[in-house]
DNA sequence: CGCTTGTTGAGAACCGTTGTCAAAGATCGG
DNA sequence: CCGATCTTTGACAACGGTTCTCAACAAGCG
C-alpha cells in the first residue's frame, strides 16, 4: 500500500513545479521525453491522477474537453483566469464570488454548496503575436 | 444556406421542452428512439450543436467530461445551481459576478474574456431524504 | 542480496464525439 | 404538381484523450 518513490515519479513533480502554466497529460508527457527524463504516457496520466486527488495540483477542463494540470503556488481555494492560447495562468481571489455563490445558493435552499468559476481570455502576448 | 425545418430538428427541440433535468446527447437519443420518434445519433448531435450554436440550449460538462444539454427558459447569459443528488437546475442571475469577471480578467491584460460559473448543491427536497 | 509487492510502459481498449458520403427529402421556380 | 437544387440524414468509420492490460521491472525491507 505504501507509495514508493520512483524516478518518474519525482520528474512528474520536478516538471509541473518549473512550469508556470496549465498544461495537459500528454503536453508533460513531450516536456519530459524533450529533456531525457523519459516517462510512459500512461504514467504521466498515473501521476498526475495522484496528485490531483492529494489536492498537490489543480486540474481544470480545457474547452475541448482535454484535462489540464498545474502545481499552484497556493494551496487554499482559489481560481484561475488561464489564456485560451497559451495557458498562462493568473491565480485569483474571489471573495466577491465567494460571499454571492453561498447567498444565492442559500435563497435557493441548497446545502453543501460547491462552485466552480474559471475565467477563460487571451493574454497580451498572444494578442499581440496573433494580431498581425 | 437557409435552415431547413426537418422532423428529426422538430423532435429534438420537442424532447429537450419536455425535460427538465441537463441530458447528454447519447440519453436524448435514447429517450427520442423510445418514444418511436426515432433520429441518428449523429443528428443528433448535429442538432445540439446547432442550437447551441444559437444560444437555443445551455452546455454544462459532466464530471466526466460528457457534454450535457438545456434548454432553459432564460435566453439570456445565466448560471445554473444544480442539486448533485437529483439534478433539480435553478437559473441563476449573476450581475455582480459578470462584473467582476470582466473587471478582474481585464486588470490582467486578459482580452475576449468568458468565463465558467456553475454552483453545485444538495436541494431541499433531496437533504430531507437523505438525512436522518 | 533475495523477496515481496507496488510500479512501469507499450499497445489495446474504451467512449464520447466528429467526419464521410451516398441516399433521402425540404424548398422553390416554373 | 414537377423536377432541379441543395441541405440534411444516418450507418459506419475515424478520431483523440484517457484508461486498461499484463509481463517486465524495481523500490523497500530484512
Ligand atoms: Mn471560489
Ligand atoms: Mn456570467
Ligand atoms: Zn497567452
Ligand atoms: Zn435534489
Amino acid at each position: 500500500m505504501a507509495a514508493r518513490m520512483t524516478r518518474q515519479r519525482t520528474a512528474v513533480v520536478e516538471a509541473l513545479d518549473e512550469l508556470a502554466d496549465f498544461r495537459s497529460a500528454q503536453q508533460l508527457h513531450e516536456t519530459l521525453r524533450a529533456r531525457g527524463e523519459s516517462v510512459g504516457l500512461a504514467t504521466v496520466y498515473r501521476a498526475l491522477q495522484a496528485l490531483a486527488e492529494a489536492s498537490e495540483v489543480d486540474v481544470l477542463r480545457a474547452e475541448d474537453g482535454e484535462s489540464l494540470y498545474r502545481r499552484c503556488a497556493r494551496r487554499e481555494h482559489h481560481h484561475h483566469l488561464v489564456c485560451r492560447a497559451c495557458g498562462r495562468t493568473v491565480e485569483i481571489d474571489g471573495p466577491t464570488v465567494e460571499a454571492w455563490a453561498s447567498k444565492v445558493a442559500a435563497a435557493q435552499g441548497f446545502d453543501d454548496i460547491e462552485h466552480t468559476v474559471e475565467l477563460w481570455g487571451t493574454c497580451a502576448d498572444c494578442r499581440a503575436s496573433s494580431a498581425r
